[in-house]
DNA sequence: GTGAAAGCGCTAACAG
DNA sequence: CTGTTAGCGCTTTCAC
């Protein structure tokens, strides 16, 4: 048909047909069907944003920042929701695999997402991981700083006069989860402080573990007088722990933690966190992703590290004794 | 071909084909291709689910509600974001119209969504509105009980002995923000108490003008002593705009609102809340829709109210002079 | 400038 | 039980 070149606008048509098309396609309503055009096109102007927690502040953020750079490249955004649940995530890559979407913007939930991201790789779909790497797999990435933002937080601590420091991880079958305890290892070393046994937790899958592994903490001969939680819901869950364990932050306990808490729907803001440029994640993130499908990118991988700043709030303060 | 058998499991098959089939699927990485199949089939499996606000925990509550219900049913979601923005608003109907989605559920931006509504109604799909009516629009709809939810806090804040009460509502063109204006001005005058010029704020759209309001408010002669904020995030400015008067909560002022805050991701939650049950909007949303798509609902349209629940904190208490 | 023919990957309906 | 034919709504490609 002609009324296809008229909608979009290509080749030579008369003025006259093309108002008399127009006037028609308004009249009866049409609306172009989508995927009848991508299934000749084979492109769908469609990507794919999937994100482990919608309720995470850090991960909202990201995905407007996302939609706001697919809109302005002419991309249309699906969010999906892993929940943190490697079955869900295959069931969602299953389903972007088959809608045929023209690229994936994703943070793995963790190192065995390797299957999940080995089939976007083996059809060819483009995809950038956002946040966490997977080892053994090459792909463009944008990601925070966890050595600086930890070494950042840790400095803080030493600054403020603690030297009795705990840390409380996440699974070790995350990327981010791994350089964090690490960096605080090394950072704890540089300053000459010791790591007793006990001080290095990795909270579970679910957190369900918290309570008790805080209570064991503070029992401890020497208990530690500041805590360095691995993200934003593990401190959030920490500090419930402390409180019902009638411990009050950051008096009996200073307490900071990666990522931004609250910050953007509370009336005082409490946490002292290493806060990541949550929304420039998804920008950039979209912005790699479409470089590589339009081929605009070079053949290598691509990294950007996303530095962290320091907030120093209200859950850090000297320890009890100075 | 057979294989589209295999694949859907429909008619008979003999196992020997069938497992040569499956190999073969297997061998070459087949993955079946979901646009072309909606295209004939003409019904995509897939729903969207636009809210107008991504960072508000209300509505990423929803969000899950509804993606555990649609998973449930065996139907994909397409997350939407129009960022209370009419334009964008618009874009996200174009697209899910060309999209040929199942059917739609979305929390309109306010009455000027009409035209949007009536696009999806001549194109012949199913949608059910979420949490704002739109006049002129029959749908079937999940709605919180605004009147309720204002009553609960109004007769919360006069029990603590409050008598001058100001209203901080939102644009009049949502259904929401009028009913809770007309709910507090009745509840209010049921109580006896005067409602003065001044007291009946109604915040613009971007909440720009909020600090000067709350400024004026409280240099009247005789100021409030408690605010009821129509949602979440008008209460939350409200109190910025109070702290940076110096002005303290509830120690000077009390404030309570609609919709749950902070809950989730915060320490000590503050804010005195009618909250509602969000996770449920979404789930009964998705299955009411689920149910007009498959012409399993009556044809008359269906309504849903989910009542509020009073959480009393600590943003709320006596007044001063008590 | 405009129309006709072919085909994207799939499934419905019918043959064999 | 399995193969064939046709067509979903669109965009090529190539005639006119």
């Amino acid at each position: 048909m002609t009324v296809s070149r008229v909608i979009n606008n290509t080749g030579r048509i008369s003025e006259a047909t093309r108002q008399r098309i127009l006037a028609i396609m308004k009249e009866m309503n049409y609306v172009p069907n989508a995927m009848a055009r991508s299934l000749v096109k084979q492109e769908s102007r469609l990507l794919s944003l999937l994100i482990p927690d919608l309720t995470n502040p850090f991960y909202t953020s990201l995905a407007r920042g996302a939609e706001d750079a697919a809109r302005d490249l002419g991309y249309r955004l699906l969010l999906g929701n892993g929940d943190e649940d490697l079955a869900k995530e295959k069931e969602y890559i299953e389903t972007v695999l088959s809608a045929r979407v023209d690229g994936v913007l994703l943070t793995p939930t963790g190192d065995q997402s390797l299957a999940h991201l080995k089939k976007l790789a083996k059809q060819r779909i483009p995809f950038v991981l956002l946040d966490r790497e997977v080892p053994g797999m090459g792909s463009d990435q944008i990601l925070g700083d966890s050595r600086e933002g930890t070494r950042m937080l840790t400095d803080h601590l030493v600054t403020l006069g603690h030297r009795r420091i705990a840390f409380l991880g996440g699974s070790r079958l995350v990327s981010t989860a791994r350089l964090r305890l690490a960096s605080f290892e090394e950072t704890m070393a540089a300053h000459g402080l010791a790591l007793p046994e006990g001080y290095l937790i990795e909270a579970d899958y679910r957190m369900k573990e918290i309570d008790r592994q805080i209570t064991a903490l503070l029992a401890m001969p020497e208990p530690p007088t500041a805590l360095l939680a691995a993200n934003n819901f593990l401190a959030l869950r920490a500090i419930r722990a402390l409180r019902s364990l009638g411990k009050r932050v950051p008096d009996d306990l200073s307490v900071v933690c990666f990522d931004e808490l609250e910050a953007g729907f509370v009336v005082d803001p409490f946490m002292t966190v290493a806060a990541q440029p949550s929304y420039d994640f998804g920008v950039m993130g979209i912005r790699m992703l479409v470089d590589r499908i339009q081929q605009k990118a070079p053949e290598s991988w691509r990294k950007v590290v996303l530095p962290p700043v320091l907030h120093v709030r209200k859950s850090s303060g000297p320890p009890a004794s100075l």
